[in-house]
RNA sequence: GCGGGCGUGGUGGAAUUGGUAGACACGCAAGACUUAAAAUCUUGUUCCUGUAUAGGAGUGCCGGUUCGAUUCCGGCCGCCCGCACCA
C-alpha cells in the first residue's frame, strides 16, 4: 500500500526546513566559489511561467554546484524602480512606491513557494534608499573620475512616457517600452562615457567565452568599429565666396571681400545676419572653421581616393543648415528628405535623393581636380563626421546616386582575373579585394597597402589622419521623471553645477505632493524638493530633478550581491570591497537575450567603472564570466466566436471542440506565441503550483525545449510532468529500506550489474547535460534511468544505489520531491547538502559490445561481441554473418573497414 | 541589403571529434486490471511494399567529398532573430 505523494504537504514542508537551517545562505567563499545569477525581476505584482523557467534553470546550476563541493552565491532581489509604477499611480490612484513594496510582497511569496535554493538575506530593491543611496554615491565618484559629463544634445524624446531615451532604449525609432514614435529634442543631459571604454568592451567580448555567440556579436556590432581616415577636402578657393554669397545675398546689396580676413567675413555675416532673421543663432567661429578648414570626411576605403567623384553632405550637416539659409531650393530639399519619415526603416529604405550645392573642393592628390559637394540623404550625421567622399566604382550607395545624378564613375580596384582595358563598373559596385589601377602612386597595390599608404600621404600633407570611428554613443540617463534614483547635483546660479556632499546622500525622493495625472516631471513641481541652498555659497540654488534611467540601477547590483557578506548589505559603501572582489564575477548568470545590448552592455561597463574608481579589484572589468539566455515560455491564443481573447482555464474540452466554461461558445485555438496578458495566453504559476506542486512547475519548464529555445506550454505536458513526479514517489515508496541511497554495490553481477551499468551511463550524460546547460537532455536520461529502475525488478543494495544516484539527480530539478525521497530512503541530512554522486568509470564499458555490419554503407546486421576482439576475428565473423552474405550477394568484397567498437563497413563492388 | 541561427516522425525533441537516424517525452492504437471510469501496468507506433523472419525510401531541395554524411563543402528554398544607407 503506498502513500499518495501530496506536493501540497510536502513542499511547504522542506521549504520551512531549509529556511529553518538557513541551509541557502551563502557564508564562505572557499577556494571553490561559483556566484549563480539570474536576472533580477521588475516587481510588476505577478510571477510569470518566463520568471518560473528562467530562476529554475539557475536553481538548477546553484544546486548542482553545491552538491559539486562548491560555496554557492545565489540571491535575490528587485528591480524596482520604473515607469509601470508610475503608471498604476496615474491610472489606479496610489502612490508608485507603496505600488512597488505591495508587489514585491505579493511576488515574494510565489517565488519562495517555488523552492528556489536562494539567499534571500542579501534581498533588497533597488527603490530602497540604502540602494540608490550608494548609488548616487557612485554617479559622484564617476563624476570625478570623468566618466560622467553634462551637455545639451540631440535627444530621443518619449512623446508617451514623457521622458529621454537611450540611443539603446529606440528600437526601430519607437521607444522600447511605449512603442511611439521618438521624437528629437535638444535638452540638457547627463551622460556616462561608455565610448571611454568603447575599445575595451570591444576587446573584452573575445574573452567571454562562456557568452553565446549571438550576444557577443550583437554588442560588437553595437560599438561598431571602424578603421579609417578622417581627412579634410579643402574648398576651390573660388568657391568658397558660393558658399555664402548666394543670390539674394548679392540683391540685397551687401559684398563680400575677395579674400577676406576673419574680421573681414565675420563683418560680412552680421550684415547678413541683420537683414534676415532665420540667420538667428548662426556660429559665426563654426561658419568660419568650415570655410577655413574645408569639409571633414570619414572613410574606410581611402585607397580609393582615386576614384572620387563627389562629396556628399548629410542634410543635417551644420554647413548646410548656414547655406541653406535664404536658398528656398535647398530648404525644399531638405524638406523632401524630412518627408521621407524618420523611422530607421523609412530611411533605410528611402530613395536616394541628391542636392548640388554647387561648391567644389579640390582633390588632394589630383592637381587641378574639383569634385563636386552634394547633400545626399543617405549619408548620416550621427556617424563618422556626417560627410563622405564619393566612389561610386566601389560603393553601392554612391554608385546607385551617381548613376541617378550622372556623376563620373571612375573604377580604381581591380578584381583577380579582370582586364584593365575592358574593365567596367555596371549597376553593381565592387567592393572586394583586388589591384589598385587608374591610382598613380597607388598603382599596383593591394586593398590594405593601398589603405596604409593612402593614410600616410594624407598625414604628410596634414589633410588628416588615421583614425578609429565607433558607431557607440555616450550613454544619455537623464530621465524626466519621478519613480527613479535621483541625480545628486545642485544647480547654484553662482557657483554652478556642483555635486551634493557625500555626507548629504541619500538625495531622497520625497513621499508626498506626489501627483502623477498632470504630465510632466512631478519632482519638478514639487513644492519643496527643488529648493535647497548652495552648500558652497549658502544661496538659494536648485536642486537637479532628473532621474538616473533604471539601467543604471541594474548595472552594479550583482556586486552589492557579493560585497553583502557578513554584516548584510553596508550602508557606508555600495559594497564590501574584499567579499565583492573576491565572488565577483559572476559564473553562471541567467536571463532573457532581449537585454544583449541594453542592461548586457551597460554593466559591462559600470563594473569597469566601479574598477577603475577603486570600488572592486577586478582587473577583467568583466561582471558575467558565463552567461546563458533562455527562451521564452509560449501558449497557444484561443478566441471564441467573437473573436475575443479567452484565457486557456476558462476553456473546456467537449468532445473534439473546445468550448468556453461559461458562455458556452466555441473556442477556436490559433498560434503559438509568448505568453502575455493582452493575448490572455498566460497560465498563471501559482495555479500550477496548487495543482500539480511547484517541481511539476520546474520540471516541465525543463523538459523537452533545450533551455535557449522556446518552449511550449502545453495541458498534456504538465500532466505528464506530474504522472513521472508520482512514478518517482511509487519506486521510492516501494524501495527495500534497508540500504542507504549512498550504497555502493561494487560486487554485483547479473541484473544487479546491470542496473548498476545503466545507472553510471544515465549519470554520466545527466551530469554533462547540465554542465553544457542541456537541461533537457538530463531530463531524457532521469527518464531512461527510471524506466531502467521500473523494468529491473531485484531489491539489493544495487538498486539502492541506482535508486540513490535518480534521488540526487533530480534533486536540482526538483527539491522537494527528492528531498522527500532522500528522508524515506533513508539519506544522510538534506540531501541539498548530498555529494553528488561519484561517477564508477569502470560502469561505463561493456565486456560485450554490439558492432553494427554495414555493407556499402547500409546497415544490414550486427554482432555481439566481446569487446576486444581481433579485427581479423571480427572481420572473419561479418563476412560469414547470413544477412551480410545475403547482401554482398556475387559482388566481390573490396575492402573491410573496421572501427573498433563503433562499425564494420563491408564494401563491396 | 548585411550578420547570426535553424530546417529530423502526428508533436516537442535526441543523435557535439563523420560511424546502428528517430533516444526520451507528448499524442495515438491495442491489451491487462475494473461492474464502469479514473489511475496504473504491458505492447506497438518514420513512411512505403495489402501479409514481413524480407526489401525499398528517408534528417528542406540539388550536387560534391568519403568505405560511410543529420553532421563536412558548394548552390538553392523556407523560417526565426539581430542590425539596418555606419561610408
Amino acid at each position: 500500500m503506498t502513500n499518495r505523494y501530496n506536493a501540497a504537504e510536502v513542499e511547504p514542508r522542506w521549504q520551512k526546513i531549509w529556511d529553518e537551517a538557513d541551509v541557502f545562505r551563502a557564508n564562505n567563499k572557499g577556494d571553490k566559489k561559483f556566484y549563480a545569477l539570474e536576472m533580477f525581476p521588475y516587481p510588476s505584482g505577478r510571477i510569470h511561467m518566463g520568471h518560473v523557467r528562467n530562476y529554475a534553470m539557475g536553481d538548477v546550476v546553484a544546486r548542482y554546484k553545491k552538491a559539486q563541493g562548491f560555496d554557492v552565491l545565489h540571491p535575490m532581489g528587485w528591480d524596482a524602480f520604473g515607469m509601470p509604477a508610475e503608471n498604476a499611480a496615474k491610472e489606479n490612484g496610489g502612490h508608485p512606491k507603496d505600488w512597488t513594496y505591495d508587489n514585491i510582497a505579493a511576488m515574494k511569496a510565489p517565488l519562495k513557494r517555488l523552492g528556489f535554493a536562494l539567499d534571500w538575506s542579501r534581498e533588497f530593491a533597488t527603490c530602497d534608499e540604502a540602494y540608490y543611496k550608494q548609488q548616487q554615491a557612485i554617479f559622484l565618484k564617476f563624476w570625478e573620475k570623468g566618466l560622467v559629463y553634462r551637455k545639451t544634445a540631440k535627444v530621443n524624446w518619449d512623446p508617451v512616457d514623457n521622458t529621454v531615451l537611450a540611443n539603446e532604449q529606440v528600437i526601430d525609432g519607437k521607444g522600447w517600452r511605449s512603442g511611439a514614435v521618438v521624437e528629437q529634442r535638444d535638452m540638457d543631459q547627463w551622460f556616462f562615457k561608455i565610448t571611454e571604454y568603447a575599445e575595451e568592451l570591444l576587446e573584452g567580448l573575445d574573452t567571454l567565452e562562456r557568452w553565446p555567440e549571438k550576444v557577443r556579436t550583437m554588442q560588437a556590432n553595437w560599438i561598431g568599429k571602424s578603421e579609417g581616415l578622417q581627412m579634410r577636402f579643402e574648398f576651390v578657393s573660388s568657391s568658397r565666396d558660393k558658399v555664402f554669397y548666394n543670390k539674394e545675398l548679392k540683391n540685397l546689396g551687401s559684398s563680400i571681400p575677395v579674400n577676406p580676413s576673419q574680421k573681414e567675413y565675420t563683418e560680412f555675416l552680421e550684415t547678413a545676419l541683420s537683414l534676415s532673421p532665420s540667420y538667428e543663432g548662426v556660429d559665426l567661429n563654426v561658419v568660419w572653421e568650415s570655410v577655413l578648414n574645408g569639409i571633414e570626411i570619414f572613410t574606410t576605403r581611402p585607397d580609393t581616393l582615386y576614384g572620387a567623384s563627389f562629396i556628399a553632405l548629410s542634410p543635417d550637416h551644420p554647413l548646410i543648415k548656414k547655406i541653406a539659409i535664404n536658398n528656398a531650393k535647398l530648404e525644399a530639399f531638405r524638406a523632401e528628405c524630412a518627408k521621407l519619415g524618420t523611422t530607421e526603416e523609412a530611411i533605410a529604405t528611402a530613395p536616394k535623393l541628391g542636392f548640388d550645392t554647387g561648391l567644389k573642393v579640390k582633390h588632394p592628390f589630383v592637381a587641378g581636380k574639383t569634385l563636386p559637394v552634394w547633400i545626399a540623404n543617405f549619408v548620416l550625421m550621427g556617424y563618422g563626421t556626417g560627410a563622405i567622399f564619393g566612389c561610386p566604382a566601389h560603393d553601392q550607395r554612391d554608385l546607385d546616386f551617381a548613376r541617378k545624378y550622372n556623376l563620373d564613375v571612375t573604377p580604381v580596384v581591380l578584381p583577380d582575373g579582370e582586364d584593365a582595358a575592358t574593365y567596367d563598373i555596371g549597376t553593381e559596385a565592387y567592393t572586394g579585394e583586388g589591384t589598385l589601377f587608374n591610382s598613380d602612386f597607388l598603382n599596383e597595390f593591394n586593398k590594405a597597402d593601398g589603405i596604409s599608404a593612402a593614410i600616410a600621404k594624407i598625414q604628410d600633407m596634414k589633410l588628416g589622419q588615421g583614425v578609429t570611428n565607433y558607431r557607440l554613443r555616450d550613454w544619455g540617463v537623464s530621465r524626466q521623471r519621478y519613480w527613479g534614483c535621483p541625480i545628486p547635483v545642485i544647480h547654484c546660479e553662482d557657483c554652478g553645477v556642483l555635486p551634493v556632499p557625500e555626507a548629504d546622500l541619500p538625495v531622497a525622493l520625497p513621499y508626498d505632493n506626489i501627483d502623477l495625472t498632470i504630465p510632466g516631471n512631478p519632482l519638478d513641481r514639487h513644492p519643496t524638493f527643488k529648493h535647497v541652498d548652495c552648500h558652497k555659497c549658502g544661496k538659494a540654488a536648485r536642486r537637479e530633478t532628473d532621474t538616473l534611467d533604471t539601467f543604471a540601477d541594474s548595472s552594479w547590483y550583482f556586486a552589492r550581491f557579493a560585497g553583502g557578506q557578513g554584516k548584510g548589505l553596508p550602508d557606508d559603501a555600495p559594497f564590501d570591497k574584499d567579499m565583492a572582489s573576491q565572488w565577483m564575477p559572476v559564473d553562471q548568470y541567467v536571463g532573457g537575450v532581449e537585454h544583449a545590448v541594453l542592461h548586457l552592455l551597460y554593466a559591462r561597463f559600470f563594473t569597469r567603472g566601479l574598477r577603475d574608481c577603486g570600488l572592486i579589484d577586478l582587473p577583467s572589468g568583466e561582471p558575467f564570466a558565463g552567461l546563458f539566455t533562455q527562451g521564452m515560455v509560449t501558449h497557444a491564443v484561443f478566441t471564441d466566436e467573437d473573436g475575443q481573447y479567452v484565457m486557456p482555464a476558462d476553456i473546456i474540452e467537449d468532445g473534439n471542440q473546445l468550448l468556453h466554461i461559461e458562455t458556452k461558445k466555441i473556442i477556436t485555438q490559433g498560434d503559438v506565441i509568448k505568453m502575455s496578458k493582452s493575448k490572455k495566453n498566460v497560465v498563471d504559476p501559482n495555479d500550477i503550483i496548487e495543482g500539480y506542486g511547484a517541481d511539476v512547475a520546474r520540471w516541465f519548464v525543463l523538459s523537452d525545449s533545450p533551455p535557449e529555445r522556446d518552449v511550449e506550454w502545453t495541458e498534456s505536458g504538465v500532466v505528464g510532468a506530474w504522472r513521472f513526479s508520482k512514478k518517482i514517489w511509487n519506486l521510492v515508496e516501494g524501495a527495500n529500506k534497508e540500504f542507504s541511497p549512498m550504497s555502493l554495490a561494487n560486487d554485483a553481477s547479473g541484473d544487479a550489474l546491470e542496473l548498476r551499468k545503466f545507472a553510471h551511463k544515465a549519470l554520466e550524460k545527466i551530469t554533462i547535460g547540465i554542465e553544457a546547460f542541456r537541461f533537457n537532455t538530463s531530463v531524457a536520461q532521469i527518464y531512461e534511468l527510471t524506466n531502467a529502475l521500473s523494468k529491473y525488478k531485484i531489491q539489493d543494495a544495487a538498486r539502492a544505489e541506482s535508486l540513490g544516484i535518480l534521488i540526487r539527480t533530480i534533486a536540482p530539478f526538483m527539491p522537494h520531491l527528492a528531498e522527500e525521497c532522500w528522508s524515506v530512503l533513508g539519506g544522510d541530512g538534506l540531501v541539498y547538502h548530498a555529494p553528488w554522486p561519484k561517477l564508477d568509470a569502470a560502469m561505463l564499458v561493456d565486456d560485450n559490445i554490439t558492432l553494427p555490419l554495414q555493407v556499402n554503407g547500409k546497415r544490414r546486421s550486427e554482432l555481439s561481441i566481446p569487446k576486444d576482439m581481433a579485427k581479423d576475428d571480427i572481420e572473419a565473423l561479418a563476412l560469414s554473418d547470413e544477412a551480410v552474405i545475403r547482401a554482398i550477394g556475387d559482388g566481390t568484397v573490396r575492402k573491410v573497414i573496421i572501427v573498433p567498437g563503433r562499425i564494420v563497413n563491408i564494401v563491396v563492388s
